[in-house]
DNA sequence: GAGCTAGCTATAGTTTTGTAAAGCCAGTAC
DNA sequence: GTACTGGCTTTACAAAACTATAGCTAGCTC
């Protein structure tokens, strides 16, 4: 079952999205498994060069391709640091907007734990109380929206 | 600022996500530019090989790689059909797996209108009053639970 | 001032994902 | 029985993403 497609938008032959989708738009940013992988890692708390690496598996190269990217993106930012020993270094925070990816990521996590859960036990994500959080559509008071009563239209 | 990692979680240094993680695995089903706007034209109602190919704006070859690894995962079903003339044909369906995965496209939506807008307006997704949607992290009750609340835990 | 090190950068090659253009094929329609 | 057509498949190639390995560098430490 698809979305209601309301008004000129109903009749798919006489339009397509193109360029100026913003989820085409999106992907162009963050449509790479390294990149969504390097995203997981700054929600989980990584925030150095190596550790990008290490922990999502990539080379170095890989690593600093899309780093740069994020940052050229707004989605990182470089903060110099003091380390313990050493000179002054930079590490990879994640910006308000890239914190705002989160739903998309947790969406993904969510996803993949339902429908293609293995042998190992998933992570779990619960609120300060302990209890299960979800991904959802809702409307602003924060009830679900089912599929079938999403509209879309032009704005 | 990242998500709160509880008990053996938080010493990042003693484990990584690996291949065991639940966005991993998404991300090796859905985890390119075209499969993400494949699904997108499925939400919009494409049901057909060549409006998939015609709408996204990628070759037959393409979308036909696309549409058989989706079919395989799962993600969609072909369904017969007869149109108007000619022989019975085959269109593709989302599934359950398919549709539970427009929390993520939908999250994409939201944040390429936020963050990457163009001059045009977007599209506006609403409930069956009219009312703007959102993709949401919330708890049971449909209470949206902010970053800084979120815990991480091994099941 | 020599060595150490985190954080890159460079080179070269492979894989994946995509394009472009052509062709095939199972049925109806006629 | 021949033409038409939607839905692919094939072939050849290009671009993007990724690997493996090596090397560089700023500025500490000592």
């Amino acid at each position: 079952m698809p979305l209601n497609m309301d008004g000129p938008l109903s009749d798919l032959a006489a339009w397509t999205a193109g360029d100026r989708c913003s989820i085409a738009r999106a992907l162009s940013v963050v449509g790479t498994r390294s990149t969504m992988l390097i995203l997981r890692e700054a929600f989980y708390g990584t925030t150095r060069f190596d550790d990008f690496s290490r922990r999502v598996g990539i080379t170095d190269a890989s690593s600093a391709a899309r780093l740069k990217e994020l940052v050229d993106a707004g989605i990182f930012m470089k903060q110099p640091y003091r380390p313990d020993k050493g000179r002054t270094r930079y590490e990879y925070v994640l910006t308000k907007m890239g914190e705002d990816l989160l739903p998309v990521v947790l969406g993904l996590m969510q996803w993949g734990d339902e429908y293609l859960q293995d042998d190992d036990g998933p992570l779990n994500v619960v609120d300060a109380q302990g209890n299960p959080v979800h991904v959802r559509i809702t409307d602003e008071k924060g009830s679900t929206v089912p599929l079938n009563e999403l509209r879309v239209r032009i704005a």
